[in-house]
DNA sequence: AAGCCGGGGGG
DNA sequence: CCCCCAGGCTT
């Protein structure tokens, strides 16, 4: 039973699957998992300019184990779910400390690693050790959920468990590498959210949602809430030299390590604020508000650029801050919004006009 | 079990 | 606007 699926799952892949993407050339363990990081809760599409931007710049696990966390997160800048990148760094250490820089091939002892959890460890097992180990991505929670009209979101432990109970019984000894990809494969160009191409599908004769024409109900989906809107200033302080102030965010929680404006509350006065702060001959400037969305609420951003007639005497607090030059940049992680504000600041010229376009 | 954690692509 | 993506960690 397992082995006719896995055997026209195969048959396709031999004809139709992704054989040239980035991290199939040269496959190494350390590769495969620096992709599959990569890939967590993000697109193909997305993932690939970033992956070939970090293995140039990291050939080796030693290298990026030898890396500042900070370099690690500048070239993570813009990829988001920043503790992805945070334990990407840990687990590098690790291996070179625990295993001499050879990653383990077991899933017990990936999925022991700082971010690598039982579904990348299977991942790595499968693609880069061509041993046998089975994956639950979305791809394939999609492909089996449709196709064995298994009900009920993935995020309860009943689907997943039957989900996953699935995934083992159908992965098959011989050509486990091949299968775990031809599954991401299957997933994403044929079993796909909307409109799958069912009549390519090499195991659609035996698929219950297609039989029953609910393709549409598999995966169960994730109960919807509304998400809460947040407030805040985004404080562009700009010194005489046209440098702008960045202070890095606490290790845990939203941004996680990476450096951002300051912020204040929408509730407070800014004029006083400033005043108090910065000293009188401080030029404010509001630009207009935009919302930036995260998984779990909205954020209304309003940046305010602060015209400095000196350099205050910084010392903010305990925190960390510096003073980053537009024009040459600092290597260090920046929030998706905080790095459109400073391109946005590079353009308006190198300095004197405080006016937008 | 539920919440937290980004940003972007596509409908 | 909506959805969800090669998930894992924390509580």
């Amino acid at each position: 039973m397992s082995d006719a699926f896995a055997a026209s799952v195969l048959e396709w892949f031999d004809q139709h699957g992704r054989k040239h993407l980035p991290w199939q050339k040269n496959i190494t363990p350390y590769r495969v998992w620096l992709s599959e990081i990569m890939l967590q809760q993000t697109q193909v599409t997305t993932v690939i300019p970033y992956f070939e931007r970090f293995t140039w710049h990291f050939a080796t696990v030693e290298a990026l184990a030898a890396a500042p966390l900070d370099d690690v997160l500048h070239l993570w800048t813009g990829l988001g779910y920043y503790a992805r990148a945070r334990n990407l760094h840990k687990c590098a250490q690790q291996v070179v400390a625990e295993y001499g820089g050879t990653f383990p091939d077991t899933v017990e002892a990936l999925a022991a690693l700082p971010g690598i959890g039982e579904s990348t460890a299977g991942a790595i097992v499968s693609i880069a050790y061509r041993k046998h180990a089975a994956i639950l991505d979305g791809n394939v929670k999609r492909v089996l959920a449709r196709y064995h009209a298994i009900d009920g979101w993935p995020g309860q432990s009943a689907t997943l468990q039957a989900l996953w109970t699935k995934a083992r019984e159908n992965t098959p000894k011989r050509r486990c590498h091949d299968y775990t990809q031809a599954m991401m494969d299957l997933g994403s160009m044929l079993c796909t959210r909307s409109r799958p191409a069912c009549e390519l599908c090499p195991v659609g004769d035996g698929c219950v949602a297609r039989a029953t024409g609910t393709q549409g109900r598999y995966p169960g989906k994730k109960p919807k809430k509304d998400k809460p809107v947040k407030t805040t200033y985004l404080l562009m302080l700009r010194s005489p030299a046209g440098e702008l102030l960045l202070e890095q965010r606490p290790a845990t929680g939203i941004w996680g390590g990476l450096w951002s404006f300051p912020e204040l509350p929408l509730d407070d006065d800014l004029a006083s604020h400033c005043r108090e702060r910065y000293g009188e001959p401080a030029q404010l400037e509001t630009w207009d508000s935009y919302r930036h969305t995260f998984s779990h609420y909205h954020l209304d951003i309003t940046p305010v650029l602060i015209q400095l007639g000196r350099s205050p005497d910084t010392v903010m607090e305990a925190q960390q801050t510096l003073w980053y030059n537009v024009h040459q940049p600092e290597s260090v992680g920046l929030a998706a919004p905080v790095k459109k504000l400073l391109d946005k600041l590079a353009e308006l010229g190198p300095l004197g006009a405080n006016g937008r376009p």
